[in-house]
DNA sequence: ACGATTATCCATCGGACGTTGGATTAGTGG
DNA sequence: CCACTAATCCAACGTCCGATGGATAATCGT
């Protein structure tokens, strides 16, 4: 196909679209791009292109590329901790409704993570990919990872003494089950298989709520 | 310091140290750079200068970048395929002995797992690093990772013929496990507390071992 | 002993990268 | 209506990258 000159558009300030400004525009385009390749392999030209802007209209939104990198993972982190810890509050009034209620909230709020990993893939990739950073790694998870935890490892701990669960729960449970969950979403984002590979996984990180620290009573 | 003129190395075919060949160095070198920053972020010079060689003598024992990065993979595997089936060997000769011996061995080949991940990181990183990139995901799995996937459940499954696990496990199980410990070689990686973070960890493997599908007699 | 092969380094190429200076135009306040 | 700011694009700079052609020297086969 000739390339017909398409009608370039001329440099200055064009009519603005009050509903997606181009900061978000970028963003959302350079979040997609850094969580399917990383951050080295994406080109500040190739994030413009996918935002249909020039890259340095990239620049003047994200100032340099670690800094829109970093706007990228804050983002996509907010709202990942807006979910979680409303889940958990929601999870922490239910533990005085008694040991039964205590444990259905404590399956709601798994449910409720997996289900925004598998919605939003980019998190999880995202997340693997700084973990993966060993000088941003501790700075990371003091900063981001470690208050969730806390938060949920609190909880669980809470659910012990309401007599939903046997034991309180230690940090790294918690941990290691993040990790799983991440790595089902890698395999789901992959091409598994995916309704019966979800089933699994749910009656997986159930089961494993369930039957580590042993339900009371069935 | 003034940069004296080090004696520089000519040209020309040096004295060969027999007990470490060239691509040898070069893969090892190259195995730790691409485990801490990545296929991207490293570049041939670097490798080289890791090596104590010139960035031609890398292309000319190992091809190009790509095929660099494969064989360094590739090298790093056949070490893990090489210590998981010999330990799965192992423990199906423990399966007639008894389901508690069956049960001891089944233990012995997670300690062996967890022992490898944790002395070699770099392998951790490698496949972490591999199952991000979408395009190699599947082949990668279906060349490496599932033959091993499924070399584990079909010993669990066995165990549990045998008397030593309450359920067979499925697929799904044994990758999530596989996941829960490359997050915690990442988090150790990282500078977490070393001693008592393992023995925790150990403590979460082998309770989930015998928990989640329950120890027919405790 | 001598050609052939192997292993190494040097120099360089074309291209992509991140960043920036400056021109251009739309909106805004007075 | 005019000065000012904000937002956008173009063009370029210097740097680094992966790859390669070619010279040089050690080793090997005969």
């Amino acid at each position: 196909m000739t390339a017909m000159t398409m009608p370039r558009r001329r440099p200055g300030r064009p009519r603005r679209d009050e509903s997606r400004p181009t900061r978000e525009v970028v963003l959302t385009a350079a979040t997609t791009l850094f969580a399917e390749r990383g951050f080295d392999a994406v080109g500040l030209r190739e994030v413009a292109a996918a935002a249909g802007v020039d890259v340095a209209t990239v620049a003047h939104h994200t100032g340099t590329k670690a800094t829109l990198y970093d706007a990228c993972f804050a983002r996509v982190f907010a709202a990942e901790r807006e979910v979680l810890t409303e889940a958990a509050e929601q999870a922490r009034a239910a533990l005085d409704a008694g040991p039964d209620a205590a444990r259905r909230a404590l399956h709601e709020l798994v449910d409720v993570f997996v289900d925004f990993l598998e919605d939003r893939p980019e998190t999880t990739a995202l997340w693997l990919r700084r973990w993966l950073e060993p000088q941003r790694h501790a700075e990371l998870d003091q900063r981001y990872a470690d208050p969730l935890y806390r938060l949920i490892a609190e909880l669980l701990t809470a659910a012990a003494a309401a007599g939903a669960l046997a034991e309180p729960t230690p940090h790294i449970t918690v941990r290691s089950l993040v990790w799983a969950t991440h790595g089902h979403v890698v395999a789901l984002a992959a091409g598994a298989p995916g309704a019966r590979e979800r089933r699994e996984f749910r009656a997986f990180v159930h089961r494993l709520l369930d039957g580590l620290y042993g339900s009371p009573t069935p």
